[in-house]
DNA sequence: TTGAAAGCGCTAACAA
DNA sequence: TTGTTAGCGCTTTCAA
């Protein structure tokens, strides 16, 4: 462990001044090309890295933003979290901004003096840790959750036009007979998914009773319970969206063994474009994509602009998921 | 954006000098009573919060740690890689200390003077960060990779060893005639894996064209390919010993389409733990449940102790896989 | 184009 | 038990 060198050693061995060789290490330009070479070559043989801690104390900028990531075991969310995360990072090694990365169940806080921003991969559990950051001004961008009520920047996925287009997919397909299972109505995605059901068949709202929506909980087997009663009805539905791929995975196996065939039988179509269940599925399945990586591109980004002053900070920004053609779909035949 | 209250504010406030604030806000103990009482107080009410620059600085130790993390998008990477960093996320917490997050597809590196110490959540893609942290002499851990050659803790799983038991498990439940199908042989733990599974047979190498050792890639396909040669053996095994999860639904998936019955007819055994493929199979599968989360706790733990000097940086620490039984093998009955 | 020097906010001797 | 003060390593005026 040889000392580490510090800026005047460098300035030292190169022969100039400690400002001189900041201005180097700082890219300013004003400074003669031999010197900078001289500079240059002194850092190169003493390997000398600023301290991040003294660069961030003199300059008053710390280069660092904070993700908070709230433990949540859920499975779909291993892969949420994992897209968020890719983003992120990758969003952060382009703005040579650094990473501080915190997991949370909701009570230990960001340590907030160590970052100039700070964006929640989700709200769930993390209320409090929001206010907080607020409440000091500090920049701060909300994923996967819209609020007026906050004066934040948040980025979101439209589910409800997603889920509109989805069935007006299948409506252009031919069907007519277009059945739904829905995620957990607790939350604001499941809510908005159904709506968009709703207004792509053209209704306002929907019969308590209808025979055509299932509640289900973005979980397989709740699809798989939902997909047997569809199948069982006097008159049964020729297409099923499923308001997650999970479900859209256990749907397409209770048709196959229940040898409906999907898609000449029934179509299919699922949302999120989450691989860790299409890969499972026999039958490559169409589905929604949500841009999950490149809506923490567009966070991370959009902290980096509140930051820097060159945004405010509250923007909403929604982002438009895509239909995924695989082969779970069937234009109806016209009987 | 009120003004950020420092620790002149805070003493001034509340009529003592810095230094006693600093002892305050450190825990020094050598406070009166009123006098502490008073500094909290001052500091609630002005929201202080210490400057981590400044501390870093002036004490000169940041209190924080980088986690390096490949960009490698493999689906079961996905699930190791969310393990991991929940498990050093939880292990952090508990030490009160920050994490850098990197993922890097191995050009640019950790800002090293950032942290205190670095954990390689693998050696993939990644060697060159790891010979820069090490040639600096920064405090290192290396996870899921073993290596004698280099000076560096490791923290891994004992892969051999947890084939050999599987394949021992199987045999106490009578079966002799136990087939294998091997991970991508590329990767050391997949080599591993095959060994233990020679070494639990009781054998000293494999005959090259054993029917019961067929090559897979630790991804399903892989499996399904396999199984269905292994089913088609004039003597087919009574038992199938998959190296990873993913294969071993593959595997079950296979015989129940074959009118094979797990684990009537046949028993299968996994490897990993891996909920995400797990989830995805009709019958539960027995398993060799790797400890992915210890593993990273234990290796932050590790680093901390390097950090504060309670260990040298040298050891190796191997981990050993559980049996998790489920309901995919079967005594077999004696004939 | 350069260098001297004043901080940045804090910790940790040291003295009182 | 407290306060004074010298740095920590760097950036950034300001003057030269």
């Amino acid at each position: 462990m040889n000392k580490i060198a510090n800026i005047k050693d460098v300035a030292r061995e190169a022969g100039v001044s400690i400002a001189t060789v900041s201005r180097v290490v700082n890219k300013l330009s004003t400074v003669k090309r031999s010197n900078k070479a001289r500079v240059e070559a002194a850092v190169k043989k003493l390997k000398f890295r600023p301290n991040v801690s003294a660069q961030r104390l003199a300059a008053k900028r710390n280069n660092a933003i904070g993700l908070v990531v709230p433990r949540y075991a859920d499975i779909f969310h291993s892969f949420y979290a994992l897209q968020i995360l890719q983003g992120v990072g990758h969003a952060v090694e382009k703005l040579k901004l650094d990473l501080l990365l915190h997991i949370t169940s909701g009570d230990s806080f960001l340590n907030s003096s160590a970052v100039e921003g700070v964006i929640f991969s989700d709200i769930i559990g993390n209320e409090d840790q929001v206010d907080n950051v607020l409440e000091k001004g500090l920049p701060c961008v909300i994923m996967n959750y819209l609020t007026n009520d906050l004066p934040v920047t948040c980025v979101a996925i439209d589910n409800f036009n997603a889920s509109r287009k989805a069935v007006e997919y299948l409506i252009k397909l031919g069907h007519k007979k277009i059945a739904t299972i829905t995620g957990e109505l607790k939350t604001q995605a499941a809510i908005d998914r159904l709506n968009g059901y709703i207004k792509g068949l053209g209704k306002k709202k929907i019969d308590e009773k209808d025979s055509y929506v299932k509640y289900g909980d973005f979980g397989r087997d709740s699809a798989i319970k939902a997909t047997k009663e569809l199948l069982k009805l006097k008159n049964p539905p020729t297409a099923i969206f499923a308001a997650s791929d999970e479900m859209a995975v256990g749907v397409v196996q209770v048709c196959m063994e229940s040898g409906v065939s999907v898609p000449k039988d029934i179509s299919v179509i699922g949302f999120d474009d989450n691989p860790l269940a299409l890969r499972f599925s026999h039958v490559p399945i169409t589905t929604m994509r949500q841009p999950l990586h490149e809506m923490a591109v567009i966070a991370t980004e959009a902290l980096y602009k509140i930051i820097t002053g060159k945004a405010k900070g509250n923007k909403k920004i929604i982002l438009q998921p895509e239909l995924i053609e695989r082969s779970s779909c069937l234009t109806l035949p016209t009987a």
